[in-house]
DNA sequence: TGAAAAAAAACGAACGTTCGTTACTATTGT
DNA sequence: ACAATAGTAACGAACGTTCGTTTTTTTTCA
């Protein structure tokens, strides 16, 4: 009975194996997720891999590239409303925490890619991953008169790393003695960022 | 009679097979290195390892606890020199990729625990580094007047973050053509961070 | 001190298991 | 129909670990 879908089945069965994949290598690593088990969450045999991809390396190739946390993460930053660069700053840091809080899995990815492909697909996807930050930086830049002079790029990655390490390290706070985290961490992040790009007002 | 100055020869080995796996699951992660590459790099038998450790898995918890990049850093920032708050963020900053530049295995160690070890001895890990980390803290805290009413902790957050997340992007830059990347930016991070923490002056 | 006894450490083969991959056959989708 | 897709079984290699044994280091006691 054919389905009333575009995909093929070939097409779809491909995708639930990236997906049984993605899942696994965020729990387990790259070289800790075996094909056995990928083939099980795939619901499919093993042997039938291998009519969708030549080997192991070749799925989690995919995986990265179509999972790769920048293809959700860098729209929304760049869609985030806000006429004044507080505004905008403001909106994209919740806007990517808010992304990141939904997909926790989104950070490990990147970790992945950094402790096993590291030197070998890395820069294949700062390749993918590169020009999608262009205009995310442009719109820093549009804000020139409002901030620092400082180079937008630099900018970008400050932000970035702001708020990734944000992120993280509330992560990491989880096993902590609540009674030693501070409320509204967010708002300080965005307050330190601000003061920190935001050129003095000379009125 | 056992010679106090000088190590036994176990104790010894038992180093030698921790330095060795700790270059090993830098390079490669922690499933992706084997108890044989650990032998021949220790240059130790197969199974002359178990006597020193009952299995892989606690070689690498050990590698973890022992070379976790937080001992050699955390002391090293402490130890900043600088009057002013200005003095002291610049200092660190600057100590702190330095130290990081001299040996940038000490991130990939940190990726793979989050990777590999989430959940496992994470919580152990945070028990025994965070006590060094309130030193740190304290550190800014001394200078509570020049600075913006934030909370320490979340300053040594945002200060750790955003200069981990510099040097991690100006390794990753290291695969990106060199027009793209402008010049001075570790003066931009110290900029930006300090603009951000240091309260207005009112004069 | 120095030989004997004990303990620790190193060895290398072998264990059972799992790994990624392949070959081949059966089934399915279009 | 026939290509695409699924399943089954098997391959050799590599995995972590254990084994009995030998070698080396440390301790004991004259």
């Amino acid at each position: 009975m054919p389905q009333p879908s575009s995909l093929t089945k070939g097409e779809r069965t491909r995708q639930t194996i990236i997906d049984a994949a993605h899942t696994l290598i965020v729990e387990q690593g790259y070289a800790g997720t075996s094909m056995r088990q990928i083939s099980e969450r795939a619901g499919l045999a093993l042997g039938g891999i291998y009519n969708h991809f030549p080997n192991k390396e070749a799925i989690f190739v995919e995986v990265i590239i179509s999972k790769h946390p920048f293809h959700q993460v860098l729209p929304l930053l760049q869609a985030a409303p806000g006429d004044t660069v507080e505004e905008f700053v403001r909106n994209a840091a919740k806007r990517m925490i808010a992304e990141l809080g939904r997909r926790p899995d989104f950070i490990k990815l990147i970790f992945v890619e950094l402790v096993e492909f590291e030197g070998r697909d890395l820069p294949r996807m700062f390749q993918v991953i590169f020009p999608q930050v262009l205009p995310l930086v442009q719109r820093f830049q549009s804000h020139e008169g409002e901030l620092r002079p400082i180079d937008p790029f630099i900018l970008f990655r400050a932000f970035l790393g702001l708020f990734i390490s944000y992120y993280m390290t509330e992560l990491l706070l989880a096993g902590i003695p609540a009674a030693l985290k501070p409320e509204n961490s967010f708002d300080s992040f965005v307050e330190i960022f601000l003061h920190g790009v935001i050129a003095a007002k000379d009125n």
